[in-house]
DNA sequence: TCGACATGCAACCTTAGAGTTGCATTAACT
DNA sequence: AGTTAATGCAACTCTAAGGTTGCATGTCGA
């Protein structure tokens, strides 16, 4: 699996449109075209922010006939929260061992 | 715990600045003018952040003396990771369904 | 009280990105 | 082959965000 950086992901995950654009693709993969009937934002929009979604795994395209489906990757949303929960974790650890010394222990 | 939207977290999290600035603070508490002296940023730029940053919950003010510090949130990081990793479990629980449609199971 | 240091506020610059329109291209289907 | 519907590419607009400089305000300490 692609473990590419992770703030990138967080990026693209900062925006409500692509959010938008993945809850669609909730429903069943979907092309961008399919998809500007749905939203309220043109095809090219969509096509751009599926190009960012894609860009940092988020998204897979899938040719079918002359149309480009899009699925969504849950397996890179659960990669992101595990390495987002150890971040965490490795705080509250940082803090734990500061607050000792604070008081002394 | 103030639960608010996730996305605006995601757009924090996705600058590489304020990624540098958390990795700061996890040397222990710091003030604006103290990152700005170990960051190649400017004080100001980093107050913004740190008003960013503390928006979404994942820093806090602790005024002493003269000076605010700040301070890294990891419990805010842990929750916003669990909730990452709920999206991304529901994501592949509705794959799997698909999936055993498209079987005929 | 006065100087030094820290924060707060405001105006400004510059670029990245979200969105649009328009056109070219490619590929399915009759 | 020709039509239709999809994608791909390019240029353009506009706004928000990251960053800067400059100055005002506030507060600790000698």
């Amino acid at each position: 699996m692609t473990t590419g950086t992770l703030v990138p992901v967080f990026a693209a995950l900062g925006d409500e449109t692509r959010w938008s654009i993945l809850a669609a693709l909730g429903e069943g993969d979907a092309s961008a075209s399919a998809l500007a009937g749905r939203l309220p934002v043109t095809r090219q929009a969509i096509a751009k922010h599926l190009a960012v979604l894609q860009e940092v795994g988020l998204v897979e395209p899938i040719r079918v006939g002359r149309e480009v489906r899009y699925r969504v990757l849950g397996s890179r949303l659960g990669e992101t929260a595990r390495r987002l929960e150890a971040i965490g974790a490795e705080w509250d650890r940082r803090l734990a061992a500061i607050k000792e010394i604070a008081e002394g222990l």
